[in-house]
DNA sequence: ACGGACTGAGAAACCGCTTTCTCACATTTC
DNA sequence: GAAATGTGAGAAAGCGGTTTCTCAGTCCGT
């Protein structure tokens, strides 16, 4: 009979008693240890096999030192964009046999910071996605995260690789294009306050300004979200602009609805750009012209970078920038005259 | 200064010396136990503090036999259903301190039942979502994994609680929608051969059918993804039917995109209807006509379940059953004559 | 003043597993 | 044939906590 230690499950000791070893030989058999007579292995197989045995991973934990596990916090699990990064970053971890908790900030910025010293503590590793938090907090806690990996953030702390996406290029590659098609008054609809991805694009915004005085762009109030596009109607039409730079594809989606609810034509009367090429974004009407971001590649990255840290593989993992490519669709074309 | 244990953290022997006691009253003033005199209990938080001492949740885990950890397992991360699911389980468990670790198996239904005892052994408990293995297998490996909710599935296990959208009823809906409107060829764009979910749908249509000897019910095959749709538009074409149920949102969407590039016109030519109401659904045109599932909710209770199983509340958690909500918009009008 | 009931904190056991240490026994070597 | 060497498995010591057990030192009542 399946004999059942103090909590209930079948332990490393039953399976000791049942093949008549020490726990230690078992021990050594599930890990493969050679130094183990092989009818004395295959015992300890065939005892294992018939209790059904599999070893507690907590306190295998706890003697080995690592948990097979890693960390990601994400400052919003409902945005495409994080639920992309952790679907890289989770297929590449198992492939290498390790798994992912996840830990969802719902935008509070304070709360980060606890969240990543909770999930790295019952980790290995952490990745940190995009945090809201400041630069001096991030600083001063990155130290005790290590190993971490960073995305769409950077500090200075050493030995903290940062995976970035260059919004502000992709922005001006956008606003570019915009131009080209001969609009002359631009609006941005931006993104939350903190977000480090939407300091980028303002910044790749006032390049653009500079090198063209004679366009006109807006600043507009926003968010991430579908309904921070629709809302956003309003402020758009205001702003007299024909070419609407959204923060992304999301927004641009939720503007590009209500619109077409006012019945303006897209991009007849106003041409709309996105930004992430989510999947969804080919399957609007029209096709939405955008900045294309490698997302679940960089998910990936994430993990092969922190791996190396994990590993100790001294690769002084410089951290790698990611660039936009611009994807254009249908829902740009010649500013109205 | 901060000495280290062997593992290079701070321990609670770390504490108890700085803090002059032994390291059993650092963990009683660390749970909150007042039998602790009140003088050593400032003297051990100000050294715990000082050294910035976090108790080890691995090492905890195992004293208690209770990792605060649930597990979720997943066909495919990268369907909007799971996610939502996802996050409500998240949301709801991190309010009672729970984090969640997740396993996607990919739709490779031979891993799941691995996935989820690893999954399990790691948790304190555990949702299988939609899992694609048999009947036969899931009842086998259903005692092992308890405390275990499943979503979409259910099993004859006794104390699995279930989670059920009533697709049957959803898609009866639809094609009653759809036969009102006059249409009475009508084709069924499957989802995966294994889903359960698809297995109700066509349940459902086998009892439209009984009731509608009139109306020509078509089967296409298909999957669960944008891809499916696009590339389906032959088969659809091909059938004359007039108004197609898509296995969910995500297919309709494609569809309706590859129906678009052969200029037809939608629902003047064709009437499309998805499943899931998804958030994108209602920004598609246009507009698409679904079946809405309350997702996210579905996710949170899932945890309510899984928390009664886990705290041995013996509420005999019976499972519920999610009626889909017609949701009607633009996809879908009168048949073509 | 003395014995019994309390209190509070240290010592030790334990959670489940890995790994070093140790030692009995077998094999080799001179 | 005795010493040197090797081999394999059990005993025991962690890993980092929690909790029971134990026992001084207090406080109380008589």
């Amino acid at each position: 009979m399946a004999r059942k230690s103090a909590t209930g499950r079948i332990g490393i000791a039953d399976v000791a008693v049942k093949a008549g070893v020490s726990h230690a030989t078992v021990s050594r058999v599930m890990n493969g240890n050679f130094t183990v007579d092989p009818d004395i292995a295959a015992r300890v197989r065939a005892a294992a096999v018939e209790l059904k045995y599999q070893p507690n991973p907590v306190g295998r934990s706890l003697a080995l030192g690592k948990t097979d596990t890693i960390g990601i916090v994400v400052p919003d699990l409902a945005n495409p964009t994080f639920q992309a990064i952790l679907r890289g970053l989770s297929r590449a971890a198992a492939q290498d046999g390790y798994r992912v908790l996840i830990a969802d900030s719902f935008e509070v910025s304070s709360e980060e910071s606890i969240l990543a010293g909770e999930a790295r503590r019952r980790c290995d590793g952490l990745v940190l996605c995009a945090p809201r938090m400041s630069d001096a907090e991030l600083e001063e806690i990155a130290p005790s995260l290590h190993p971490l990996v960073l995305i769409n953030r950077t500090t200075s702390t050493k030995g903290v690789p940062s995976l970035v996406v260059d919004y502000g290029q992709g922005v001006q590659d956008l606003a570019e294009h915009l131009a080209g098609l001969g609009h002359t008054r631009l609006a941005f609809l931006a993104g939350p306050p903190r977000s480090a991805s939407n300091a980028l694009r303002l910044e790749g915004l006032e390049a653009f300004k500079a090198a063209h005085p004679e366009v006109d762009v807006r600043m507009l109030e926003g968010g991430s979200d579908f309904d921070t596009g629709h809302e956003a109607v309003d402020a758009v039409l205001d702003s007299g602009a024909t070419g609407i730079l959204a923060f992304n594809d999301l927004v641009a989606m939720g503007l590009l609805s209500g619109l077409h609810e006012r019945g303006l034509d897209i991009p007849g009367d106003i041409s709309i750009t996105g930004f992430d090429d989510i999947p969804f974004a080919r399957y609007t009407t029209p096709g939405l012209t955008t900045a294309a971001v490698p997302i679940t590649e960089l998910g990936q990255e994430a993990w092969q970078q922190l791996r190396a840290l994990i590993r100790k593989e001294s690769t002084d993992t410089p951290g790698s920038r990611y660039q936009p490519r611009l994807e254009v669709r249908a829902s740009t074309g010649p500013a109205k005259k």
